[in-house]
DNA sequence: GCGCTGACTGAGG
DNA sequence: TCCTCAGCCAGCG
């Protein structure tokens, strides 16, 4: 697929993300099925802005971009994001796992 | 074609 | 918990 197909699938993943939970770039990565998560956070950087950003976090809980560290704090709070005292995110709560199908912008889904 | 860079990850200390 | 290191994949001079 080319880049912009690419940058789709990205941004319309990420757009999926309930409110309240979180998911990393290493999934987005195999949910879309090409390329890492470099790539991911390349396209989060470039495209990423008019998306739930802040819902995309490192594996570990730890939020992206730490100079929008304060902001992203403040979308999960007021979304209920569970957060662990060590101000990271909860990924045992907040994980979510994105449907590959969801990646596939055709009329793959009924 | 080549080297650098980055919103990454997982293992080790 | 935090830091470092190696592996990784594309985009961009």
């Amino acid at each position: 697929m080319d880049r912009e197909e690419y940058v789709e699938r990205v941004l319309s993943l990420v757009e999926r993300i309930p409110a309240g939970r979180v998911t990393t770039y290493g999934a987005l990565a195999e949910a879309v099925g090409v390329g890492g998560p470099r790539q991911v956070g390349t396209v989060m950087a470039t495209y990423g802005g008019p998306v739930p950003w802040w819902r995309v976090v490192h594996a570990d809980g730890r939020l992206a971009h730490e100079e929008d560290d304060d902001a992203a704090r403040q979308h999960h709070l007021g979304e209920g994001t569970p957060f662990r005292p060590s101000g990271k995110v909860d990924m045992k709560q907040a994980m979510w796992w994105p449907d590959v199908l969801s990646a596939e912008p055709g009329p793959l889904l009924p």
